[in-house]
RNA sequence: GCCGGGAUGGCGGAAUAGGUAGACGCAACGGACUUAAAAUCCGUUGGCCUCAGGGCCGUGCGGGUUCGAGUCCCGCUCCCGGUACCA
């Protein structure tokens, strides 16, 4: 395959680059010229590399840098690493190599894959969160957040995972099993380090509305945080002081509060119990306390809970009602205990219906109703003084009697809980804590950071506690105040944290005095676009919202939100896949439809997934079947890329095969950013011949570029293509701006010779997508250096408009002929010349036109009976 | 169940202030060049019919609005992602 010299053009520039450090980004910038900051949410170095997925949002974040550099912004286009995590530490658990060397030798491994594809990150701000310089500021944000009570100790019920030998965040278990891994873990209690994200809940909230932010995205923020707006209300228990809070948010169906239900773990459930129930509440809760999330979640639809004997007394109807104890309500919400009222509560009115417990309506449904809850809108009904009242009116009533009579008052309730913020693990910032007498006395923030000391051995520590507990001679150390011996906090942070605020160090990476200097902040940020997998949208992008909202309380930064403008790239699937079974007895192939399982379902034998190779297959009406055994229809499908599966696209080869600048185009060509895609090597190919071409038409040597002055059509070509592009840069659809160049392309092979005016500006516009051969281009056409703070090439309007236009005609909205016509013709004089086609006329014979329609530019369509 | 996104040729996808559906690319087919192949270049390619002018049908399904609907409205089906006893 004789093509263009990609590997020595890309060798060439990514030299050249790198020698000049073209794409640095000064401390000085002239602060007086517009700012854009383009972000990529920076790796996990893993063992095992770049996939084809990491490149798709990196390109095209880079096409975007490459571009606005060229409209004269300055740009801030950094990269970095997230390298604290569990799989180095579980690596050095098995090979004894120490988590740093294998961080380095990652991440040496990632710079060159990132740099091989040409990416204009500035190299000189690289950060790396296990940087002592760097982790020193994370340490000395969570200062910060202790400082401002927003780091607390907590006995908190964790997720204790044996095999990983460390606590995991709820949202680390995954139904019972680590989500990395898949090891069981287990529930226990466990002193930890909470930050208090609960308290800015709402702030996290209404934030949120400004966001050019993916809606699903929001979305999904606004579900996690949970804000629900209710009571909480007292239910007194007859036979002592105390009373049973709970949270609500339907007080306007107290009347219908028929029991109630505590969780398992809710402190009251002793003091209610009788003796007479002793037994079978403590078998209850045994139980409920052994079954996993998983356990739960199967059990769900059985409802299951036991009598404590007890009752309370509903403040409303001043009736005794029966307090009972189940799993389906849960200890870390609300109040960890509820009003149960079935009439209007699914849930409750299964767990009446299972333990025959009385269920009054107090909502009127509608007429024809038929379900069992009614949780609808409707009058109040056997609810005393709300009867007839619709819920919104009924709720506010309540509300004010239950104000004003003592019995409770409104209430914000939040699914949001506390960030648990402690790992019993090595491979994490120290927690910049000590402890003195039991007390937790934080480390001054001159004695910064608190390095991790260098273990030898890695094995958890057998305790509850992590690795850091072997740590002899670093445990130990003394009060900052007292000089008393003190003993270090062995816990480290999540790798979260580091993820939280590293935007704010690639502004000024190298301050040792500040963790960014307020100047340069305030003129880089926010983070104009930010780029990344749409599975960070609740975690990742909750708590980096979290503590920048925190640090601008504390005046370290000038703005409470950190990135103005979030996308998600898509998924990059597998290539496409024909699959059909064959019974594993005698190879026969079946139809895919007739498997469930693994197993043929007519004849009940067992079979095995077969890949069928595309050629082999053709569509037969709505399938897809085989061509010699059209009997036999076929799943067609991508799926996501795993090893196990065997469809993993490694970059590295398709760039030693077709080079960057031809990887870097198919992968925006392949369809919208945002959009999972399946990928296809095949189309590599189809880029990688469009550069061929374009070196072909425009290269120094061979190209047919010449000082011709360039025709209209040629003038109309040129600006047509930079007006799309531009447009579809802007609006990140590298996709059809591709497509555009390639048009341009196929129009110029047609031209004699390409004018240079015409030539130059399309290499260009062409730079950003690839910038490897754009650069060789522009040399071949006589230029010295790089292209890349050439002006973006302006579009000249009066190209744009052309004199002449291609109307449609249409008879009764069908399109019968197509006129050319000056672009300013008058309507009679286009309808007059519309009439004249021969065809038109055909379909116009022996009917009455009701209506002449011309719309400017676009249509005609005569109405005619 | 709930929330969000989607469904257009053999394939990836274009086209939304409603105005020629299928841009661009892949694959396939035909031709040129070549001893041959690769590469390249030119062309064809939604389906059916055709007296070769053109005609009919066609954007998941069923209705509606409109001179005109892939695009707007109502009612479904299926697929993908997220989430799940949150009171």
């Amino acid at each position: 395959m004789a093509g263009y010299p990609f590997e020595a053009i890309e060798r060439k520039w990514q030299a050249y680059w790198k020698a000049h450090k073209t794409f640095r980004t000064p401390a000085d910038v002239d602060m007086s010229r517009p700012k854009y900051y383009v972000l990529d949410m920076f790796p996990y170095p893993s063992g095992t590399g770049l996939h084809v997925g990491h490149p798709e949002g990196y390109t095209a974040t880079d096409i975007v840098a490459r571009y606005k550099r060229m409209k004269g912004f300055n740009v801030l286009h950094p990269i970095g690493w997230d390298a604290f995590g569990l799989p180095a530490e579980q690596y050095a658990l098995r090979t004894g190599t120490h988590p740093r060397i294998t961080t380095e030798a990652n991440i040496a491994r990632f710079r060159t894959q990132l740099q091989s594809l040409g990416f204009s990150y500035d190299w000189d701000r690289e950060v790396n969160t296990t940087d002592c310089a760097y982790y020193r500021w994370t340490q000395w944000i969570f200062l910060k957040l202790f400082e401002r009570g927003l780091a607390y100790e907590a006995e908190v019920p964790v997720w204790w995972c044996e095999a990983l030998g460390t606590t995991l965040a709820n949202e680390e278990v995954i139904d019972g099993r680590s989500d990395i891994g898949g090891h069981h873990c287990e529930r226990r209690t466990l002193r930890q380090w909470v930050l208090k994200i609960t308290s800015y809940a709402e702030r996290l909230l209404a934030g949120l509305e400004e966001a050019d932010w993916p809606a699903s995205t929001k979305e999904m923020q606004r579900n996690w945080i949970g804000r629900s707006e209710g009571a909480e209300i007292d239910f007194p228990l007859p036979d002592s002081s105390a009373s049973i809070r709970v949270f609500t948010t339907r007080p306007d169906t107290i009347f219908g509060a028929t029991y109630m239900v505590l969780a398992p773990e809710h402190p009251l459930v002793n003091t209610l119990t009788t003796a007479a129930q002793h037994a079978a509440v403590s078998a209850y809760l045994a139980q409920a306390l052994r079954k996993s999330d998983l356990e739960r979640t199967e059990l769900q639809k059985e409802k299951s809970g036991v009598f404590t004997g007890g009752y309370a007394t509903n403040p409303a109807t001043g009736s005794r009602i029966p307090v009972w104890v189940a799993d389906y309500v849960l200890g870390t919400y609300g109040t960890g205990a509820i009003m149960a009222v079935p009439g209007q509560d699914e849930r409750d009115w299964q767990f009446a219906k299972v333990f025959g417990l009385p269920i009054v309506r107090t909502v009127a449904p509608p007429e024809g109703f038929e379900g069992e809850a009614y949780t609808g809108d409707g009058p109040a009904i056997n609810s005393d003084f709300l009867d007839g009242l619709r819920v919104e009116e009924a709720k506010a009533r309540i509300l004010d009697w239950v104000e004003s009579s003592g019995v409770g008052r409104r209430k914000v309730n939040y699914k949001l809980r506390d960030w648990l913020f402690s790992r019993q693990r090595y491979w994490g910032e120290p927690i910049p804590v000590v402890f003195s007498n039991g007390e937790a006395r934080p480390v001054p923030p001159e004695d910064l950071p608190v390095t991790l000391p260098a273990l030898e051995a890695f094995k958890p520590s057998g305790s509850l506690e992590g690795p850091l507990a072997l740590a002899e001679d670093w445990l130990a150390t003394t009060d900052p105040d007292t000089g008393a011996p003190a003993r270090r906090e062995t816990n480290t942070m999540p790798q979260w944290a580091g993820s939280c605020w590293y935007f704010l160090r690639y502004i000024d990476p190298h301050n040792t005095e500040a963790l960014v200097d307020p100047a340069l902040e305030r003129y880089w940020m926010p983070v104009d676009l930010y780029v990344g997998g749409a599975e960070h949208a609740v975690l990742h992008l909750l708590y980096a919202r979290f503590w920048h909202m925190v640090l601008y309380d504390a005046g370290v930064v000038a703005s409470p939100e950190p990135f103005a403008k979030l996308v998600h790239q898509g998924m990059i699937l597998g290539e496409l896949e024909y699959t059909t079974y064959k019974e594993v007895e005698n190879g026969q192939l079946v139809t895919a439809e007739e498997v469930q399982g693994r197993v043929h379902r007519p004849t009940g034998s067992a079979v095995e997934a077969v890949r069928i190779r595309e050629e082999l297959v053709q569509k037969d009406g709505a399938h897809f079947v085989l061509k010699d055994n059209p009997a036999i229809r076929l799943n067609v499908r991508a799926h996501k890329m795993s090893k196990s599966r065997g469809n993993v696209v490694n970059p590295d080869e398709i760039v030693a095969q077709y080079g960057a600048d031809a990887f870097r185009l198919y992968e925006m060509f392949m369809g919208p950013l945002e959009q999972v895609k399946p990928w296809s090597t095949r189309g590599v190919a189809g880029t990688s011949r469009f550069l061929n071409r374009t070196w072909r038409l425009l290269s120094g040597e061979r190209g047919r570029v010449g000082d011709t002055e360039p025709s209209p059509e040629q003038w109309h070509m040129l600006h047509q293509t930079i007006h799309r592009v531009t447009q579809d840069i802007d609006a990140l659809r590298m996709n059809t701006a591709i497509a555009a160049l390639m048009e341009f392309i196929n129009a110029a092979y047609k031209w004699d010779m390409v004018p240079r005016q015409v030539a130059e500006p399309f290499v260009l516009i062409l730079s950003p997508f690839a910038p490897h051969i754009a650069e060789a281009l522009w040399e071949g056409l006589g230029h010295e250096g790089t292209l890349a703070r050439e002006a973006w090439p302006a579009v000249n309007q009066a190209y744009l408009t052309e004199d002449t236009v291609v109307i449609p005609v249409q008879v009764n909205g069908k399109v019968r002929a197509t006129i050319r016509v000056p672009a300013d013709m008058p309507k009679p004089d286009v309808l007059a010349r519309a009439r004249q086609e021969e065809n038109v006329l055909r379909f116009l014979h022996g009917t009455k036109v009701r209506k002449e329609i011309y719309v400017v530019g676009r249509i005609v369509n005569f109405v005619a009976r």
